[in-house]
DNA sequence: GTCTATATAATGATAGAC
DNA sequence: GTCTATCATTATATAGAC
């Protein structure tokens, strides 16, 4: 079971235990917890399997080691496009490869029913509930069904990204991807909801993806 | 590994294969399929080991043989629905217990990349696209894109139904839970996504959800 | 159609050497 | 910190009886 680590210019320079880790959360989101073997692990690390247990005593120690890791790594980037925004409001927020990565990992997380992604859920729709109410939208009556469900949508759109790459027609999720998506999002959230200015911001951008295709030839099974 | 069969009235009734795939459908949704085994399906459904290969060859012609029944059931449920709609306007859609685990299934399969599940994605995506076009509508621009994401959107929600309904302070999945998150998606969406008289429709609906609580107290780990 | 018993492989955990 | 070797458990697959 071999892996690329592209998204990790200098993998090799690691630490033993940072390089498990990363291998872990790359095997974890590809296969999920129980598709992957403590020594599947230990090949794309190079490592053996006696490490992993040293270092994380068990396979549930090293899962949940990843957990809070990803976690913690995905508020840091949150918190920093916050940031960014709030320096300048042109800023368009994107994701590196590793970010998506560790997007992905955490829809998976939530599916699979990690403790820890499960708690991450409930912190984020109480943000995001207390923004509606603050905003206090005469559009949003309840804003807890709204937060929960939003939130739901878009960690599901983070954990579908390949299929969404491939019903564009790629095999990748390149950037030009990651933009397509972002500007759905506008042509799908209500603007009371997003707010005016993002969704004008977004008919701005340049359209980047492909022309619609209303002709082109089926690719896919649809049995 | 005990699972209650409440959503099916008659479990014991039927055939043993028929109870085989149940019990599959149900512990492959709760637990992955890499998270079953064999014998935890032979348990649930009452039957022994040797009969589960006998009638589907292995584990995984069992987990296609789910897929593609709940994949077709789901299609039967959803034309069902267009037909309802289309006798009544009015007519409210909502799920079943049992319509509910198949729905939950199918965002399983989906992130857990079975093959069945991914080309129903496509398909439905297609299908999302040619109804944004027939509308025209110039709030959407990139129709497949929309399409796209919305699939994805809506296939996480349905997922993460127990996350949601934890967010709501319910721990079970209620029609009424199922309401609150139907008229979320009002709130959510843009009317010139769902058409004007969907939105109004919606608005229309008696709140049935607890009144917002703003000063309630927190019940979760925002760890 | 249905069961029991068994073979074979894989996995997570462990112990101990370097 | 890191490895090799091994154990106990579990899972799938198989064979054959009823």
């Amino acid at each position: 079971m071999t892996l690329k680590m592209s998204a990790d210019p200098a993998f090799e320079d690691l630490t033993a235990r940072a390089r498990i880790r990363e291998a872990a959360i790359a095997l974890f989101t590809e296969h999920g917890v129980k598709g992957t073997s403590i020594l599947d692990i230990a090949e794309v690390a190079g490592v053996s399997g006696g490490l992993i247990r040293h270092h994380f005593g068990s396979k549930d120690g090293l899962r949940e080691a990843c957990d809070i890791y990803v976690l913690r790594e995905l508020e840091r980037v949150k918190a920093e496009g916050i940031e960014l925004l709030r320096a300048d409001p042109d800023f368009m927020p994107s994701f590196d490869a590793r970010q998506v990565l560790l997007h992905r990992y955490f829809g998976r997380a939530m599916v699979d029913g990690s403790p820890a992604a499960a708690s991450r859920f409930a912190q984020i729709v109480e943000e995001t509930e207390q923004f509606f109410r603050s905003q206090a939208s005469p559009d949003v009556p309840d804003p807890r069904a709204a937060a929960a469900v939003l939130t739901a949508m878009t960690i599901g759109v983070e954990a579908m990204q390949d299929q969404i790459a491939r019903a564009f027609g790629e095999d990748t999720i390149s950037p030009q991807v990651r933009l397509r998506i972002g500007l759905a999002y506008a042509q799908i959230y209500s603007p009371a909801l997003l707010g005016q200015d993002l969704v004008d911001r977004a008919h701005r951008q340049p359209s980047q993806h492909p022309a619609p295709r209303t002709t082109k030839k089926k690719k896919d099974d649809h049995g």
